[in-house]
DNA sequence: ATGGTCGCCATGCGA
């Protein structure tokens, strides 16, 4: 089973790049990030020509979360369980034998402001959530845009990015926590280079390297029995009109040949 | 030192 994760930023805007990407990258689910449109003008068309299953939670210009799968779709929850917010940014469904969560973490803005007590806020709700859930959940696996690079080689320039949003202690203290309710970070079970998911629009950052990792596969022990390899894949990030972010991939091994 | 680039119910805002 193939399940990749992709922020991106705009889906009506980026139809061409994800519908090319999935026919030579085809995959069981798919989770979807910053889809930047409403429920209705989704274009689920386009996917249940591909043979998708849809799953959605979005909002007007900002936000939003996709689960598409070749297989049926129960959602369990549109947003954090127990936490009131009014961005989409949280959808967990159940699909082939598995619990997918797509998630979306708030940017944080500057330091300190509003928007950054809002990422702890969002951040300390989902582990205090995931912390029950995977009690529950041997099987689950939480991809997405976490907005957060975890290491110092998730970043292209420690010093540049020192004490910035995305790479402050603090962010990457709490991403460690919500890694350590019980998940591993897939991409790290089998990349140990430096990889980068995201490059700033602005200034060439793609074509000097200068990016992060800020999105992630995370697994539950049950899934890691089944691990197989992760990746990311850059070239669509190198198309025209690109989203600033690329997929993660990680396949899983069906349960038979375990 | 500032702004740099995208996408959004459109113009300033969010990223």
């Amino acid at each position: 089973m193939r399940i990749a994760t992709w922020n991106v930023n705009s889906i009506r805007s980026r139809i061409s790049h994800v519908t090319d990407w999935l026919k030579n990258n085809p995959c069981d689910i798919v989770l979807l990030q910053e889809l930047k449109c409403t429920e209705e003008s989704f274009p689920s068309d386009v996917f249940e020509d591909l043979n998708y299953n849809v799953a959605l939670y979005s909002q007007p210009t900002y936000n939003g979360v996709a689960v598409l799968s070749k297989f049926p779709i129960q959602i369990i929850c549109k947003g954090i369980p127990g936490f009131n917010d009014s961005s989409a940014r949280y959808l967990e469904c159940f699909t082939n034998g598995i619990t997918v969560a797509c998630i979306y973490v708030p940017n944080g803005g500057e330091v300190n402001s509003d928007k950054y007590l809002y990422k702890f806020d969002f951040l300390k709700h989902l582990e205090g959530y995931l912390k029950q859930r995977i009690i529950q959940e041997s099987n689950f696996l939480l991809g997405g845009d976490f907005n957060i690079a975890l290491n110092e080689d998730d970043v292209f320039s420690i010093d540049v990015m020192q004490d910035q949003t995305c790479f402050t202690l603090k962010e990457r203290m709490v991403l460690r926590q919500i890694l350590d309710v019980g998940f591993l970070d897939a991409l790290r079970l089998s990349v140990k280079e430096q990889t980068f998911t995201w490059w700033d629009y602005r200034g060439g950052a793609v074509f000097k390297n200068k990016g992060m990792r800020l999105d992630y596969i995370f697994l539950s022990s049950g899934l890691i029995k089944q691990f197989d390899i992760a990746f990311v894949d850059k070239k669509p990030r190198l198309l025209d009109k690109p989203s600033d972010h690329i997929p993660v991939v990680c396949i899983l091994k069906d349960n038979k040949y375990i």
